[in-house]
DNA sequence: TTTAAATGTGTAAACGGTTACATACAAGAA
DNA sequence: TTCTTGTATGTAACCGTTTACACATTTAAA
């Protein structure tokens, strides 16, 4: 690899000179930015980040943190991020933190260690203590936070448009999930739906769960239908356990939506893929990975910012394990 | 932040030792070696990666790039590198490459100018030339080469044992989905496919698809059945467009798997959530990203290795899209 | 006792950039 | 003419580490 210094010797000037036709400041005559562009071009230079990185005390480098990029909600997120962070020169530090505190301080100092110049963070974990005495922007993404900038969807009007949608379709005897209590969106979607069912005259029952896991999913799907034989309505606390829920109603020869309605949350991808396909709460994943890009680099210029907390809308998706709207009603 | 010198001039030493005990180098008195591990605790010291990295002219960081973290098959990729990556200290620079040629130079540029200690690659792109001259190990994934170190798939295999469950199975109209031909694995389980089908004494169509992107795939299904309306036997070239056929069968009220079967490639998770699940080829996309990192550790570290191509095998998932044996036959 | 080897520590030069500061010349203003 | 300002370039310090080398003191061997 070529330096600085190599550049400087072919083209018969300074360092000085070569570091400022690199960054354009200064005064360079014409000649002489040319002689140095063809150093450049002839020794095949290109600068070298991590000196760069040391002197400035910056890099180029942001750190990006998930709970897990297996979860087919993430890799959606993370490409938002991606898109609109690589516009400007930016590039990704990656990890996933499992939603575990040690794990996820562990990347934190390895960003901070790298110079990172700004950090998101997806995690859920209660310790928000990790982020507070850093001295470089972090934004939440899917989660909300008082104390720092964040993006998040509206999950507590996704969760009453659910149970919403689900009582106008006709549903009279409905279970609704509360997922994992440490997860915040999890929450605030149940809390959401608690608060339309209690204010409608249906019947419901709750059920808790501790987990995203398909997997585990299927347990809860099992114990639903055992302990609520006669439910008529879920709603599901993500489409990962809204498959799992659908899956079970299929092996059980129910009719969907005939004798069950059912509504996820998050519209992954794959969503729109089942069969019958998911009707669900939609939160516009690649797009908040965006917002929040564009946030974090508005933060590292110091920028103004009008917002620091963006909520973004959620939508009812209407497909197929939900019954058309009688309009009749 | 404090530096390796504030640590220093805290336990009454010179850099030279503080960088001693840091790296457990050479000989530090244990009295000393006390003061010192206390004054980096009093000072919450941790060391500048990015001096390290300048001096030492390697990092502790290594590239990782992917088509497109948004296909389902890739972050199980990401994940095992990730997992067997942590392991031993390594973080992750990355990027998504979209298979196009600049992208994937560009990125690979940052990589080098930010000392990653290696890379690996799932691009599929030709322009293997992009990698020659670098100094740094890097192994290629979900992708062969002669010239450099690869894990992948035995994707020939694969096309082969799909062809073949698919025909003991009792389809007798077989239509074989030849996926993009500047994917090299979907060419292998292609000609794989193609060799067994010729081998037997099948009635097969051969169709041309050009990406791998869901939306597209619904097109190729829905002409695929306008055009050969008898099939009743589908070897899609990945899980996406298998999904794409079973939709559309489904739509056109067909009996799966009584009047089709159909069988992908991959084993994406959502595979076996569709309803009726997926009958597909599995790759084991999670271990080959463990391979990947393994083989990429041990080139790093400059050990021996055995074996520089990691072939994984591939199996034959029976789920329902396809019919049970004829065990009569 | 002398000498070699092992132990313990410090000084200063890298690593490859950026930039404050110094210097020099040319052009225009006073 | 002298002064100021703009243009052009170079020197060297600095960013935070690691390490070659030097030096001093112990310890062990001869």
């Amino acid at each position: 690899m070529a330096t600085i210094r190599d550049v400087a010797k072919e083209a018969g000037v300074s360092v000085a000179t070569v570091s400022r036709v690199l960054n354009e400041t200064g005064y360079v005559h014409a000649d002489t930015r040319k002689r140095v562009t063809e150093a450049m071009k002839n020794l095949n230079y290109s600068p070298n980040e991590v000196a760069r990185s040391l002197y400035k005390k910056k890099s180029k480098l942001i750190g990006l943190l998930l709970p897990d990029i297996t979860n087919p909600f993430f890799p959606q997120l993370a490409r938002g991020v991606e898109d609109e962070l690589q516009k400007d020169g930016y590039r990704i530090l990656f990890g996933n933190s499992d939603e575990n505190a040690e794990k996820e301080l562990d990347y934190l100092n390895t960003f901070i260690q790298n110079n990172v110049v700004g950090i998101i963070s997806a995690t859920n974990n209660k310790s928000k203590t990790n982020y507070d005495g850093l001295s470089i922007p972090v934004v939440f993404l899917d989660r909300t936070s008082s104390d720092y900038p964040s993006v998040y969807a509206d999950g507590k009007e996704g969760g009453r448009i659910a149970a919403e949608e689900i009582v106008k379709r006709g549903s009279k005897r409905i279970t609704l999930l509360k997922g994992p209590a440490h997860i915040q969106p999890a929450q605030d979607r149940f809390q959401g739906a608690l608060e339309e069912l209690s204010r409608s005259d249906i019947d419901f029952h709750v059920m808790s769960t501790t987990s995203f896991a398909f997997e585990d999913a299927v347990k809860w799907a099992k114990e639903l239908f055992s302990m609520y034989p006669d439910t008529d309505g879920v709603l599901a606390s993500n489409d990962i356990v809204a498959t799992a829920i659908l899956h079970e109603a299929l092996r059980l020869g129910k009719a969907i939506p005939k004798d069950i309605q059912i509504i996820g949350f998050d519209d992954i991808p794959q969503s729109s893929l089942l069969f019958p396909s998911l009707s669900t709460i939609r939160q516009p994943a690649y797009e908040m990975g965006k917002e929040a890009a564009q946030l974090l680099i508005k933060l590292i210029n110091k920028q103004s910012v009008h917002q620091q907390h963006i909520q973004m809308p959620v939508t009812f998706i209407e497909r197929h394990t939900t019954r058309k709207v009688d309009t009749n009603g």
